[in-house]
RNA sequence: GGCGGCGUGGCCAAGUGGCUAAGGCGAAGGUCUGCAAAACCUUUAUUCAUCGGUUCGAAUCCGAUCGCCGCCUCCA
């Protein structure tokens, strides 16, 4: 399995450091607001990236930060006269509400920075002791020009960035490219108590001391969205390597843009959706097959329309899974698929394997699709282990891996009685088609529709979906 | 200014040296149907931004040109 790594900006053969285990970290929400559907999209790439790692018998331990101090949390907490530690409260529960319905599945761990305060302030200690860090006068800085590998994740000379730099006015920093690793608290923000003094981490070194904390000194993934290589990657490297002499991270990941119109979704620019109000529109299926349907690290212009026809796809995936189901409860015996499965497997799983080509591995399955379809549709009874086989695997990879097919079980309830009340109306109306009486029948489906409620006249009878 | 990425059918998008250029959506025609829905069948790129070059052979490699985007500052 290959995966493409920015640190050599090369496709890698993926060999983790103590296999089967791999440990895999991903730079989570800062909790200040609703996120939006690019960062959606990273939440549900990685995702999918790690329960392909599963398919493959790996022993996944995946971990996501939350962070809930900083200065936007800080800002919100100012405009809103409440307590920061709420503002953080009330978007960490929004977020696992939404990752929830994006079909997400829960991370091993989501540490938080205000939980690993202690952590923070042992590794900003340890990065003074080795003359990587010094204070002024309550800030601590990072002394960049101390550590010799800065600027390899990114493919930056610290010269040139300094000649290009757009950093902040701050005397206190001896090089301006020095970022903070504890800053000093200011009137009326909050803070912790520490050998500098009152006041709270800086953004990046969260990352390195709950990486460290729970994964260990050295990972194999770390992966984030294309913005984050530059600084923050790189100043996470620069700390835990520092600190430790270790490699922080054997492959670095990262996800391209979800843009619209061509630019970069994004809070400040104020051109974004957030995930909440895209599903009151669309399935968690559509959008993920969206997010499927492009590589990774492409960028990934986003419309309405996209969307939509993210969604048919991802209908006709769900219909005809819908339909192996109804094949197989259907007790006979019959021919078996007239295809050989195995080479599907194999395609999906090279795919796979290829820095997680998505797009080629959704269409590998839709080949599988196609070619069974038909079979699927006009013979009237079919060889149950085989129906079983298909079944099986796109169980595995629609819907333990890709997550992109809705199960019946997640529709609503239905009590008996309701299913009862459908059929007799469905009764009715075919009472209404033999003597032709349309208009009654006509308005009978309609009728359902509204609620919901889909009928398919087939060739044993009308049967019934909700929605 | 420095660094990086992209330009493939109506839309989206794989493919990165050699079988007829995947797949999805859309569109057109057909099968089924009272009509639908679903499903199936057929059609839909002699051509991969443009122009040169390398090669027996290029969408794929090299050069130039045009266009688009990102990072260098908080950002998935």
């Amino acid at each position: 399995m290959q995966i493409y790594n920015t640190l050599s900006g090369k496709k890698e053969e993926f060999e983790p450091l103590n296999p089967p285990d791999v440990t895999f970290y991903m730079c989570g929400p800062t909790v200040y607001d609703l996120f939006h559907i690019g960062n959606g999209r990273s939440f549900i790439m990685s995702d999918i990236f790690r329960r392909y790692l599963i398919y493959k018998n790996y022993n996944v331990k995946f971990a996501m930060n939350l962070t809930d101090i900083d200065d936007r949390i800080i800002q919100k907490s100012i405009d809103q006269k409440i307590g920061s530690d709420k503002v953080a409260d009330e978007f960490t529960k929004a977020f696992f509400d939404d990752i929830k319905k994006l079909k997400v599945k829960e991370a091993d761990i989501y540490p938080k920075a205000t939980e690993h305060i202690q952590e923070i302030i042992e590794l900003i200690k340890q990065l003074e002791l080795k003359n990587l860090a010094y204070e002024s006068n309550g800030d601590v800085f990072f002394d960049v020009s101390k550590f010799p590998g800065y600027g390899k994740l990114s493919g930056k000379k610290l010269d040139e960035l300094e000649s290009g730099a757009r950093v902040e006015v701050n005397d206190a920093k001896r090089n301006p490219l020095d970022f903070a690793l504890w800053k000093k608290a200011k009137a009326g923000e909050p803070f912790w108590e520490s050998p500098w003094g009152n006041g709270r981490p800086g953004w990046h070194i969260e990352c390195s001391a709950m990486s460290m904390k729970h994964l260990g000194e050295s990972i194999d993934i770390h992966g984030g969205g294309n913005d984050l290589i530059f600084p923050h990657h790189e100043n996470e490297i620069a700390q835990s390597e520092g600190a430790s002499g270790k490699q922080f991270a054997k492959y670095w990941m990262h996800f391209g843009f979800l843009n619209i119109n061509k630019e970069k979704m994004s809070k400040s620019l104020g051109n974004f959706f957030t995930a909440r109000e895209i599903l009151n529109r669309h399935s968690a299926e559509a959008l993920r097959l969206l997010f499927l349907q492009t590589h990774y690290r492409g960028p990934l212009n986003y419309s309405e329309d996209l969307l939509e026809s993210a969604a048919r796809g991802a209908e006709k995936i769900s219909n005809y899974y819908r339909l192996l189901k109804e094949k197989l409860s259907d007790s006979s015996e019959g021919k078996p698929f007239d295809i050989d499965l195995d080479a599907f497997k194999i395609k999906f799983e090279a795919a796979m394997d290829d820095d997680f080509n998505t797009p080629q591995a959704v269409a590998v399955l839709f080949d599988l699709i196609k070619s069974t379809n038909k079979q699927l549709t006009e013979e009237n009874s079919l060889n149950q282990s085989s129906l079983n086989e298909v079944l099986g695997f796109m169980k595995a990879s629609a819907i333990d891996v890709f997550g992109i097919i809705s199960e019946q079980e997640n529709q609503p309830v239905r009590s008996g009685l309701d299913d009862q009340l459908i059929r007799l109306l469905i009764n009715v109306r075919t009472e209404a088609k033999l003597d032709k009486n349309y208009t009654l029948a006509d308005k009978i489906r309609d009728g359902l529709t509204a609620l919901g409620i889909s009928l398919k006249d087939g060739k044993e009878g009308t049967t019934y979906n909700i929605n």
